[in-house]
DNA sequence: AAAAAAAGTTAGACTACCCTAATAAAATAT
DNA sequence: ATATTTTATTAGGGTAGTCTAACTTTTTTT
């Protein structure tokens, strides 16, 4: 039906709120490949395939919108791809930021059978080791209400919900401080100087810089 | 490293027997065009890429050989198949009938570290579910030296230990006759007329066709 | 309102993989 | 030893997906 290329161009314009309503509203040509990190104008001959094939509705010189059947297609990849993370993690005890490369190729798998076979031995996961949302079957989504530590008020306490930011990277420098998703903790300060914030948790102060805190989602 | 493509044809080659030693011997062209479904002509074009590549050896016009890089590749392909087809049956409960289709595109996955995890997760089978040996992470693979049914002799008994077809055809029609892997049997006569196969299991009698007996392995 | 910048499109080329039709070489049969 | 058949190769063409360079349209700035 559709090719894993195309399958990620559908991806990209999710991910960039390509939707005619609840998301950022319409990406533009240059926008969604910079997302793909492929040239303007290949992502220019791939939209015109996806507009004959409707998925995607765009006017000459226009942003582009997901129709429904793209909106729907994007989702059903990206169920696949976190219920493919959730089982790499869970039972392969996969680091969670190793997860996400492999997810990558295994979201393109063809098989409905497989999908639904998979989320059943998993368990029904809500989650993916991210924090991220699983779709489920119908192509339905929890929307994502959550906010990022940077911008909660002093003295708030929850727990560590998700990621913002799921590059091996970032994740790899979240072990080295000792968060991890489900950490309980505190914001004791926000320091004006340099937006950095101070927490606690299990009795431990610690101080975070704003770019580790604007992608660090908590309840 | 390697398309899909090439491993598809480096895989029929494995299975032609297009070996130095232990198989059948060379290939040619249309053999192995057959074998793939793809016109000679395509399957000339390819070749001169796996030749390039370092993967067959062939003089023009001459017959094809796997080289032990090839051969090695191959392997590899083959033991993630029969790695996924067991998890497939084992863990997500798809009939053996299921696993091949969905392992054919499983088996492209690039992760050396996602083979050997889900290899330890199954506890290291050392069977498909059709009785296929799966190769160790070095390339081994125990020869399979099995009989046919068609091939054993009158008084014989053991068990069912593999399927030389894997179509799910045929392996639809066991399931209907109550046949499976491991199931214990005595060969109780073979019938001249028409070459069937008369069995006892489990205290039943049962005729099964030639050409049943020919795709079933015992021990 | 004109100029400059940004965004989008077109033209032409390349690789990977597939096809059919025609041709050349090798193997087999007469 | 030819003739026939089979096998392998070449020539030319197609789709999918990528690129660079040049061009056009829209948006922003002055
Ligand atoms: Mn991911
Ligand atoms: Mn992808
Ligand atoms: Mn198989
Ligand atoms: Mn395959």
């Amino acid at each position: 039906m559709f090719t894993a290329t195309e399958e990620n161009y559908l991806k990209a314009l999710f991910r960039l709120g390509a939707l005619s309503e609840g998301g950022k509203g319409p990406a533009g040509t240059n926008e969604l490949a910079l997302e793909l990190d492929i040239r303007p104008a290949t992502v220019n001959g791939m939209l015109k395939k996806l507009r004959e094939k409707g998925l995607v509705e765009q006017r000459r010189y226009g942003k582009i919108l997901l129709t429904e059947a793209g909106r729907l297609h994007a989702v059903e990849v990206i169920r696949k791809h976190r219920l493919w993370e959730t089982f790499l993690y869970e039972k392969l005890h996969f680091t969670w930021d190793e997860v996400h490369d492999v997810a990558e190729q295994l979201e393109h798998i063809r098989s409905v059978h497989l999908t639904d076979r998979l989320e059943e031995f998993l368990g029904y996961p809500s989650v993916d080791p991210h924090g991220d949302p699983i779709p489920d079957k119908e192509g339905r989504m929890p929307p994502e209400v959550r906010r990022t530590l940077a911008e909660s008020e002093e003295g708030h306490a929850g727990r560590i919900v998700g990621v913002c930011d799921n590059s091996a990277e970032f994740l790899q420098y979240l072990d080295r401080l000792g968060l991890s998703l489900g950490l309980r903790l505190t914001i004791t300060r926000h320091i004006p100087f340099d937006g950095s914030v101070e927490l606690e948790s299990a009795g431990i102060r610690m101080i975070i810089t704003r770019k580790v805190a604007e992608n660090l989602l908590v309840d």
